[in-house]
DNA sequence: TCCGAGCCACTTTTT
DNA sequence: GTGGCTCGGA
C-alpha cells in the first residue's frame, strides 16, 4: 500500500510523526473515502461519486489541496466541466478555501471555454484567424442549410436540422470528414454526408468561424499535427481534474487522452448511474473502462449518502440495479427513519396535476417552503398540465429551462450587428441583419449578392463592395447597400475609440433596430426592448467587445431569476445535480417514462439510460419521493390509456408506500352496482392493468391501513361523483377517437355507445362531450 | 412585404 | 392540440 501512496500522502504523514495531528484543517469533516480521494493526487484516479455523497466538496478540497501544498501552481492545473454553472461553482468553492490564488486557475472551465482558449492561440494551424467566430446551434443549422441548398439537394428531404445533427455526432465522435467511413457517409442524403460535411467545413474555414464541435475537434487536429504543440499542454497541467465524466464523448475523451499521456495525472469524477447524455453523444463506456485506458488507476467509491433517507436510496439502488452495464456501486446512509417512497395511480392526467397541487398546497400548509418542493417530468410537453394547474390555484411556480436569453430573436439579432462589426467576413450575421430593418434589400437583391459572392468566392461584405461600385444592381438596391455597408464600416471605425457598450448603443440606434421594434405593436415588442437593453447591460460589463461575443458563445447561461418561495418544474435532465426536500416525479408510464421514442431508436441501451434518468429523479430527494402514473393521458390531442411504468414494478416493495384513491379501485370499487371505472377501461383492451405494478397497487389499495388517501377530502368527492351519470340513453356525443355516437346503455360511467362510424362501444362517460 | 392556409412533427439539450 | 414553417396571394 505504500507504494501507492501519492506525493501528497507521503508529504502529509512527513510533516508530523502523527499525521493525524498534523493534517490541515481543510480534510478535517471528510469521510475516510474522500480524504482517500483527496490525497490521491498522482497518478490516474477514477472518483466514482454517487448521488448525493459529497462529490464537489471531495473535488474541489483536492484542487486546494494541491496548491496547499505547492504541487502545481494554480495555472498548471486543468479542471474542465460541462456546464459553466459547474464551473462557476467550483471555482466560487475553491476560492472559499484557497483565496485570492483562485484568479490563477485560467484552465478551469468548460470544455468548449477551454478548447476555444487553445484554439485562439493555435488558429492558422486549422486555417483559421485569432479572431475566429463561434457559431451557436442556430447558426450551424442555417449553414448547414445553405450547403443542402449549394449541393442542389432536395432542401424538403435534407433538413439543415438533419444535416447539422448529423455532423454534430460525426465531431462528438472525433471525425473529420476523412475519417468518417464509407459505410457511415450514407447516414446521410444517400451517400453524400462526407461532401457535405467537408463542404460545410470549408464554409466554416471561409466564414472564419469554428462550430461547438469544432472547438475540441481541432484541438485534437492541432495536437496530432505538432506534438511540439501538445507537448507544451502536457507539460503545463500537472494535475487533470475532469467532472461528469459520464457524460464525456468521444471527442473529449481523446482530447483528454492526450493532454494526460504524458503526466497521467488525471482525476475523473463521475457516476455511470448518472450518464443521461446518451443521445448527445456521451460515451458511458469512456467511464466504464477507464481502469483500462489508465492501467494502474485507483478507483475510489463515494458511497455515502448524505441527502437521502434509507428507503428513498433503497428504492433509487434496487431500480438501477436492474442495468447491466454500470460499474456497480451502492449507496447507504446512516438515517435511519423518514418515509417511504410513494406511488399513486390516479385516472388520468389533469387528475395528476390537480393532486400534486393538492399535495405542495398541504405540505406549504405544514410549513414548507414552495422552492423545497419540485416537479420533475420526462419531457417538457408534461409541463403544461402542471402550470395551468398551479396558474389556477394561485401557487407561484418556475420553470427550470426553456428559451435562453442568448436564443431570443432580438437579442441574436443585436448580438449579430455586433459580430458583423467585428468581423465583416461573418456572412451569417450580414444575412441576419441585413434586411433588418427593412432597409429595401429584400429576396431579390440578397440572392444577387449572394449569387456574386459564391462566383467570386468572397465573404458578402466583400462582394457588396463590389457591386456597389458596379451597375449590376437597380439604383434603388444599389444605393440601399451602399449606406448598409457604409454603416457598417462606420461603426467598425467607431469601434476603435468607443467603449463596447457606447458602441452597442450607437448601433442599436443608428441601424435604426430599437425602432424597429417601438414601431412594433405586437404584444412582444416591449419585453423584445428590454431585452436589448439587457444586451447593453451586459456588454457593459465586458472591456472588448470580442470579449463579450465570446461570452455570447461560450457562457451563454440561461438567465435564472433567482427568486425564492416558487415551485420547480423542470425536466428530469435539467435537475440533474440538484436536490429537493420534496420531490414529485409524475408521468411514470410506459411510452412516457420511459420514452416510447428512446425505445425505439436506442433499444435496450436506451433502456437503461431511461433507467438512470429515473435513478436520477428519484436520488434528487431528501425527505419525500412522490411517484405517480395515470391510466389515461391525452397525448397530442388523443386520449391514450397508458400502463404503469415498468420502472415501477422495479421499485422495492418495502421501501414504497401505494396510495390511491377510492373510487378508482379497491375498496369505493365494490360499492358500484357492478364494476370500477378502471374496469370500464379494461372494456377497451383487457391485458392493460394485468401486470405486477398494478396488481400490487390494487392488492396495496385493499389493504387497510396502507393506503391511505394523501388528500382525504379529494379523494372521497371524487368516489362520490363515481355513481352520477352525465349521459342519458338516447343522447347524441362526440368522442375524440370514436366520433359522434348515441347512447344506448348506461351503467353509471359506463356507457354503451352506438358511433356512427365505428358502432357499439363501450367506453367512459368522461371521454364524451354532449353534441 | 405581410398574412393566412395548409402541412408536419412532436424527448431529453450544454456548449 | 400546438407551434413552426412554407407557399401563395393580396
Amino acid at each position: 500500500m505504500n507504494a501507492r501512496l501519492s506525493i501528497s500522502e507521503r508529504a502529509l504523514a512527513g510533516l508530523a510523526p502523527a499525521a493525524e495531528a498534523a493534517a490541515p484543517a481543510y480534510l478535517e469533516g471528510l469521510n475516510d473515502e474522500q480524504r482517500e480521494a483527496v490525497l490521491a493526487t498522482e497518478g490516474p484516479v477514477l472518483m466514482l461519486a454517487g448521488a448525493g455523497t459529497g462529490k464537489t466538496r471531495a473535488l474541489t478540497t483536492r484542487l486546494a489541496h494541491i496548491l496547499f501544498m505547492r504541487l502545481a501552481e494554480p495555472w498548471q492545473l486543468l479542471a474542465v466541466t460541462f456546464t459553466n454553472k459547474a464551473a462557476r461553482e467550483m471555482k466560487e468553492r475553491i476560492g472559499a478555501l484557497i483565496g485570492e490564488r483562485v484568479e490563477g486557475l485560467q484552465w478551469l472551465g468548460t470544455f468548449h471555454s477551454i478548447g476555444a482558449q487553445i484554439l485562439r492561440r493555435h488558429a492558422e494551424v486549422v486555417g483559421l484567424k485569432p479572431s475566429f467566430t463561434i457559431l451557436d446551434a442556430d447558426d450551424q443549422v442555417r449553414l448547414a442549410k445553405q450547403v443542402i441548398e449549394a449541393a442542389g439537394l432536395d432542401e424538403k428531404r435534407w433538413s439543415g436540422r438533419g444535416l447539422a445533427s448529423v455532423i454534430d455526432g460525426w465531431k462528438n465522435r472525433g471525425l473529420t470528414p476523412d475519417k468518417v467511413s464509407a459505410n457511415e457517409a450514407w447516414h446521410f442524403a444517400e451517400g453524400k454526408g462526407v461532401s457535405l460535411y467537408s463542404a460545410y467545413q470549408e464554409r466554416l474555414k471561409t466564414l472564419n468561424a469554428a462550430d461547438f464541435g469544432d472547438l475540441l475537434l481541432h484541438n485534437i487536429t492541432i495536437f496530432q499535427r505538432h506534438p511540439d504543440i501538445l507537448a507544451q499542454y502536457q507539460d503545463k497541467f500537472r494535475y487533470m481534474l475532469v467532472d461528469e465524466y459520464q457524460d464525456t464523448n468521444v471527442a473529449q475523451y481523446l482530447w483528454l487522452r492526450l493532454l494526460a499521456q504524458k503526466r497521467r495525472n488525471i482525476c475523473c469524477v463521475g457516476d455511470d448511474d448518472q450518464s443521461i447524455y446518451g443521445w448527445r453523444g456521451a460515451e458511458v463506456e469512456n467511464i466504464l473502462k477507464f481502469e483500462k485506458d489508465f492501467p494502474g488507476a485507483r478507483v475510489i467509491r463515494l458511497e455515502r449518502n448524505y441527502r437521502s433517507t434509507p428507503a428513498i436510496l433503497s428504492a433509487a439502488s434496487t431500480l438501477i440495479a436492474a442495468n447491466k452495464t454500470r460499474l456497480g456501486k451502492t449507496l447507504w446512509t446512516e438515517a435511519t427513519d423518514g418515509e417511504r417512497v410513494k406511488v399513486r395511480g390516479v385516472w388520468d392526467g389533469e387528475e395528476e396535476a390537480r393532486l400534486i397541487g393538492d399535495d405542495i398546497e398541504a405540505e406549504q400548509g405544514k410549513g414548507r417552503g414552495l422552492s423545497d418542493m419540485a416537479v420533475l417530468v420526462r419531457a417538457s410537453f408534461q409541463m403544461r398540465a402542471f402550470e395551468e394547474r398551479f396558474l389556477t390555484l394561485g401557487l407561484p411556480y418556475r420553470v427550470v429551462g426553456g428559451p435562453r436569453f442568448y436564443e431570443r430573436e432580438e437579442v441574436r439579432d443585436a448580438v449579430a450587428y455586433l459580430r458583423l462589426v467585428r468581423s465583416a467576413d461573418d456572412d451569417l450575421a450580414f444575412d441576419r441583419i441585413a434586411n433588418k430593418p427593412a432597409r429595401k434589400l429584400g429576396g431579390q437583391t440578397m440572392q444577387q449578392i449572394h449569387a456574386f459572392a459564391r462566383a467570386q468566392n468572397l465573404p458578402l461584405t466583400a462582394a457588396s463592395r463590389i457591386l456597389i461600385e458596379s451597375d449590376d444592381l437597380g439604383a434603388a438596391s444599389r444605393g440601399a447597400l451602399r449606406r448598409f455597408i457604409e454603416m457598417i464600416d462606420r461603426w467598425a471605425g467607431a469601434a476603435e475609440n468607443l467603449s463596447p457598450r457606447d458602441l452597442t448603443e450607437l448601433i442599436l440606434d443608428e441601424s435604426g433596430y430599437t425602432d424597429y421594434w417601438k414601431n412594433n405593436k405586437s404584444a412582444k415588442a416591449d419585453s423584445k426592448l428590454d431585452n436589448l437593453k439587457e444586451v447593453v447591460q451586459a456588454v457593459s460589463e465586458f472591456d472588448t467587445l470580442a470579449a463579450y461575443l465570446d461570452h455570447v458563445a461560450l457562457v451563454a447561461d440561461r438567465s435564472e431569476a433567482e427568486a425564492g418561495g416558487a415551485v420547480w418544474l423542470m425536466t428530469l435532465h435539467a435537475a440533474k445535480g440538484l436536490e429537493f426536500p420534496v420531490v414529485f416525479l409524475p408521468g411514470w408510464e410506459e411510452g412516457v417514462f420511459p420514452s416510447q421514442r428512446s425505445l425505439d431508436e436506442g433499444g435496450a441501451p436506451a433502456l437503461e439510460e431511461e433507467r438512470r434518468l429515473a435513478y436520477v429523479g428519484i436520488t434528487r430527494a431528501r425527505e419525500s419521493c412522490r411517484v405517480s402514473f395515470a391510466a389515461n393521458r391525452q397525448m397530442y390531442g388523443r386520449w391514450q390509456t397508458s400502463l404503469p411504468s415498468r420502472f415501477i414494478d422495479e421499485l422495492p416493495e418495502d421501501a414504497v408506500e401505494v396510495v390511491s384513491q377510492p373510487g378508482l379501485y379497491g375498496n369505493a370499487a365494490a360499492s358500484l352496482p357492478s364494476h370500477s371505472r378502471f374496469d370500464a377501461t379494461r372494456l377497451e383492451e383487457d391485458s392493460y392493468y394485468d401486470n405486477p405494478g398494478w396488481r400490487r397497487a390494487r392488492a396495496a389499495s385493499a389493504r387497510p391501513g396502507v393506503a391511505a388517501p394523501m388528500i382525504e377530502g379529494r379523494a372521497r368527492e371524487v368516489s362520490v361523483s363515481a355513481g352520477a351519470p352525465k349521459f342519458a340513453v338516447g343522447a347524441r356525443v362526440f368522442h375524440d377517437k370514436f366520433g359522434y355516437g348515441r347512447v344506448i346503455l348506461a351503467e353509471g360511467q359506463k356507457l354503451t355507445v352506438d358511433f356512427e362510424h365505428s358502432g357499439a362501444k363501450k367506453v367512459v362517460d368522461s371521454f364524451l362531450k354532449g353534441a
